[in-house]
DNA sequence: AACATTTAGACAAATAATGTCCAAAAATAA
DNA sequence: TTATTTTTGGACATTATTTGTCTAAATGTT
């Protein structure tokens, strides 16, 4: 089980390819990138679907481990975390029958 | 299945109190407050325990409606949204016992 | 009508997000 | 070891978001 960041640089070295050529094709900075690998900084949803581009993996895999990363960041340091988790799967159901 | 500002203003009503009164207690503008309970600003977590306090209900139950409702917030708008909610489930499983 | 309550929106201040740039540290190659 | 490349850390700037005040309009109640 990979953070979205840790996937990233997997894929990333799995290529051989330095901070600096995968940042260069995001447009920017190789910090930035090192960062987002490292979980210092976040990316936003427009780099990982380009990631999956560069890389030519499944968006929505990617996406997936972006969009539950950003969830388990916010509840990381709940104690109701996994009450909360489960009231939201009722409400995210309750919603989508709704639309 | 009331949404966290729902549910405060059902609070609040049933007891009969204007948003004022209540705004005051929690020392911000009544605007904010009704703008939190349509949903239309976030509470903070401070808050939804002061609120808890004031009316006297279960702390608990009031953050799990407070956080599944973030989660719900950053979700709601995403294709993947339940598959993502399924993966932090796990996430939050595996960290948990990390710990 | 008079009064109380609620809502809308312009505005301001504080905080968070997102990036650049450069130098230091670490890894790799010669 | 020295040189080179890659990665990381952090100061700084810019922009976006959050969080609030204030006032006036809208709505509800007596």
């Amino acid at each position: 089980m990979l953070t979205i960041g840790e996937q990233i640089r997997k894929l990333r070295e799995d290529k051989g390819l330095p901070l600096r050529k995968v940042s260069a094709e995001l447009d920017i900075d190789q910090s930035i990138l090192s960062k987002i690998e490292r979980g210092e900084r976040k990316a936003s949803k427009d780099q990982i679907i380009q990631i999956a581009k560069i890389f030519n993996v499944d968006e929505k895999e990617l996406l997936i481990n972006y969009l539950s990363d950003k969830v388990l960041y916010e509840l990381i340091n709940e104690d109701l975390a996994t009450e909360a988790l489960q009231v939201a799967e009722k409400k995210i159901k309750y919603y989508k029958t709704k639309q």
